[in-house]
DNA sequence: GAGGTCAACTTGTAAT
DNA sequence: ATTACAAGTTGACCTC
């Protein structure tokens, strides 16, 4: 925006209502309407009306949905554009204002993708090129992503240190049973009142029902077999 | 000076 | 062909 421009008071952007967006991700998106106003006398703070935007985003009615942003007036910017890349080549870092990173953390909030024309009217809005907004959003889901990646992974070791830990336990389990056989002929184990236990002395495996004894398989065994083979994922030990 | 952060860039891919 | 995005990379800046 130039400085001599008129300033835009008040902005409406349809979000989620269009722009390249995954299919299944714009099912997901409400059509939410952001309302953009520039303080009057050139505000030097950002709010967003955090309860409004809320309230109307869960809001059931149709009624227009409007968050309100009071932004920096745009001549009191830095204009990144004409510092970044600077003429003699070398990359300068823009570094975003407090107030720019607030309102597109807030923005981002409600909405992690924004159409072109979002994305305009947002970088008017903030003084910032088109293209940073872009890039921002694009740093930023990034960003959102890694960090969900790290919280997965975080889960999924859990997870393993449990399983590692029961499939010892079961192993432990295993051997001791294994360990009570005696004698040359089929074993029998009483484990409790209604299950018996059957081991071939010389393969050294449970015996099905009518392999060895009437009993079978106790469901203790039954079950910890069942166990062990879930948490180390092998079949038929 | 090493390492982290983050804006900006490059490249490949999918949707239109 | 165009557009938007994700993933990966680069480089400036900051903190310790």
């Amino acid at each position: 925006m130039e400085d001599d421009e008129p300033c835009i008071t008040s902005l409406s952007l349809g979000l989620g209502m269009g722009g390249h967006v995954p299919k299944k991700e714009k099912q997901k998106l409400p059509c939410l309407d952001l309302t953009f106003d520039i303080c009057p006398e050139g505000g030097k703070t950002i709010h967003v009306d955090h309860q409004q935007s809320k309230q109307q985003l869960h809001d059931d009615d149709d009624k227009a949905k409007g968050l309100v942003l009071c932004l920096k007036h745009p001549n009191e910017n830095n204009s990144p554009d004409s510092s970044n890349n600077s003429n003699n080549g070398s990359r300068k870092k823009l570094k975003l204002t407090k107030e720019q990173s607030a309102t597109l953390e807030d923005i981002f909030k409600l909405h992690s993708t924004l159409n072109p024309a979002q994305k305009q009217a947002l970088a008017e809005q903030l003084n910032l090129k088109h293209r940073q907004v872009e890039v921002w959003f694009q740093n930023r889901r990034a960003r959102t992503k890694l960090k969900q990646t790290e919280v997965d992974c975080e889960f999924l070791k859990k997870c393993c240190e449990k399983l590692t830990d029961e499939n010892l336990r079961l192993k432990k389990e295993l051997q001791e049973l294994r360990a009570q056989k005696i004698g040359p002929k089929p074993l029998y184990i009483q484990l409790s009142k209604a299950t018996t236990l059957t081991i071939c002395s010389s393969c050294e495996k449970e015996l099905k029902p009518n392999e060895g004894n009437k009993g079978g398989i106790s469901n203790v065994v039954r079950n910890s077999s069942h166990k062990l083979q879930n948490s180390v994922g092998l079949k038929g030990i």
